[in-house]
DNA sequence: CTCCGATCTGACACCGGTGTCCAAAACGGA
DNA sequence: TCCGTTTTGGACACCGGTGTCAGATCGGAG
């Protein structure tokens, strides 16, 4: 049937002609009713928005994203990092978004791909996005937010420091909550602490890096090289990472995994070997996943608001459209918090 | 600016007019192109053809959208099932859509809440959509599927078993797979296996206790009740669903969870009492998550081939849409497979 | 009572495609 | 060569909203 039935019993399929007719105006009077325009007699107003109240009606998003040149869809773009972090950051985005008229479209991308920036881009000028919600590690790339503003998107970049635009910028303070998480193995008597570093061009990984640096430092501990050992953020790469760490003599007495995937990796290593966690060996990862309340012994983390951030990225994109516009202009921090649970305990004697 | 700026240097921003005149045919012929109508002039089809490859010209989905009355959007609505499963599913859709020129629209919803079904009927009759992919438990209430047909959306609906619209349905066999699961539990010798079965209401849960059910009547096995536990799909509740089945005497040797998370629970709880696995009590899962690689020691489980259902969900839907409408009037039904780990051994003797 | 400016309102074109329908072109047979 | 039939192509209206801008309306001042 080409031509759409009018006589669907359960759908009218209004559209803004009807309402203007029921309510006696024009159609464009409806539409500024809908659009919020401030000249408006408030009678007027008020006769409309019954009517629409009475029959229920929706304007079509197709035809107003056609009108407007702008569609009511908020993209999120991500490479591959952490799958549990990418489920967090729908569902904070998803509360954000809920009861509003903004849909989420999820974009993964190829980073490595030569093409990735082309895709990025036809992606936000074929929808007509909203808005794009960046994750990281693609979030770090300069590129990516020029081609935002090119095609004039709005844009949240997620990340782990604030980078060169703040205002577009919704980061946790990874640095201090990782000094945080090893002054805490400090305090229990750890001098030995092993590092498992995240992949080379992730910010996070550096940012992580450095407030591991800076708790030893301010301890006065010296950090020589080899207590250092490159992962990639997934299980297998803290295995063999932490298996590295462990061939040093004498070992460390404790290891901070840049991430909760590889603190799994080092709690799995340290068992192939027979070491017991936590008494031969403490541990610490970072995210705060599920995982780490489901291996034994339960590791003790940072919690790393995830959900809370991506609610707020959302937020500072649609912010403006539902009338918040409150902090909107100002770089979003989160702090992340320690948990503790029970890969901790202080170091063996001797 | 509210006139786009026709001058962008980036942004020809193209019209299907632009198109026309470079061809030197109208605007209707091109349209007919890009739909492969089939009553076109092969020489005038494939000089169109060659003009829209050198400018890189992409239609306006908006303006498509509101002529053809539907979008280039599949929707993937879920309740709040299993977090991994949807991460997956996501997958393998996106692996389907990759490249063309439809996009994923993910759309969380309150089973439980009494307008759900008005909540999706306004998702798909708003946003047009081209189809929709129903995760269960969704998926196995009829009236979505009712809904879909009102509007005049494809869908196609993830399952564990074939329900009454079989052309819609793409659906793993979990009975058999979990019978050969318990059927490798019997051959190792066991005879008191318990079963954390899934909550009532999910049709997985029914097959997955018929599967284990049909195993032991085979074996000449009888099952007392006791040894059947409740759980939700979580891992709390795979923790208590456990300790129940544990404080039985004699307990079992083996318990088969209907899912992994539930299995993960059940080693913690296992180890909470002190008990070996799989020396004294053996394991095996459903789901094949990455948790089970990642605990010690890592869980037996059947592999749910969730991805690859995906992405045969999302090429049911646009199948017709990119000529490879092969099977798709069949059910897919798609086979689990039994991944051996280390949580299985014979039980302990005596 | 009339006039004026400020406020509202509505006719109309337009966003960028698609369906309809008829005219023009191509082709084959007499 | 001419005509009828089948392709092929194009003018036009339409999808359902929004921007523009001129005209209508209203209240208050002269």
């Amino acid at each position: 049937m080409p031509k759409p039935t009018q006589d669907d019993a359960n759908a009218p399929k209004l559209t803004i002609n009807d309402i203007a007719a029921l309510a006696g105006v024009s159609k464009k009077t409806v539409s500024r009713v809908i659009n919020q325009s401030p000249l408006l007699n408030q009678a007027t107003r008020e006769k409309v928005e019954a009517v629409i109240r009475d029959t229920g009606y929706t304007p079509n998003p197709q035809a107003r994203a056609l009108a407007l040149g702008r569609n009511f869809l908020i993209g999120l773009v991500y490479d591959n990092p952490n799958q549990q972090m990418i489920l967090n950051m729908q569902r904070g985005a998803l509360e954000a978004l809920h009861d509003t008229e903004f849909e989420l479209v999820i974009r993964p991308v190829d980073r490595g791909s030569a093409k990735v920036m082309d895709d990025i881009r036809s992606f936000i000028v074929r929808q007509r996005l909203y808005g794009v919600i960046i994750l990281p590690p693609l979030s770090e790339n300069d590129a990516i937010a020029r081609i935002c503003s090119e095609e004039g998107c709005r844009y949240v970049r997620m990340g782990s420091a604030v980078l060169d635009d703040p205002e577009h910028m919704v980061v946790s303070n990874d640095r201090e909550a990782v000094a945080e998480a090893v002054r805490h193995l400090i305090q229990q008597g750890h001098k030995r602490i092993g590092l498992i570093a995240g992949p080379h061009g992730f910010r996070s990984a550096k940012e992580r890096r450095e407030g591991f640096e800076l708790a030893l430092s301010e301890a006065g501990i010296s950090l020589p090289r080899s207590l250092i050992a490159d992962g990639q953020y997934t299980f297998e790469s803290g295995v063999s990472a932490c298996e590295s760490l462990l061939d040093l003599s004498p070992r460390p007495t404790a290891i901070f995994a840049s991430n909760d995937e590889m603190a799994a990796g080092v709690l799995y290593a340290a068992r192939l070997r027979g070491i017991e966690v936590p008494d031969q060996l403490s541990i610490i990862g970072f995210d705060d996943t599920p995982i780490t309340s489901r291996v034994w012994p339960p590791l003790t983390t940072v919690r790393w608001p995830i959900v809370a951030m991506g609610r707020a990225a959302a937020l500072k994109l649609i912010g403006t459209a539902i009338g918040e516009g409150a902090d909107v202009s100002e770089p979003s921090t989160f702090t992340s918090t320690l948990i503790r649970r029970a890969s901790v305990a202080p170091p063996p004697q001797g």
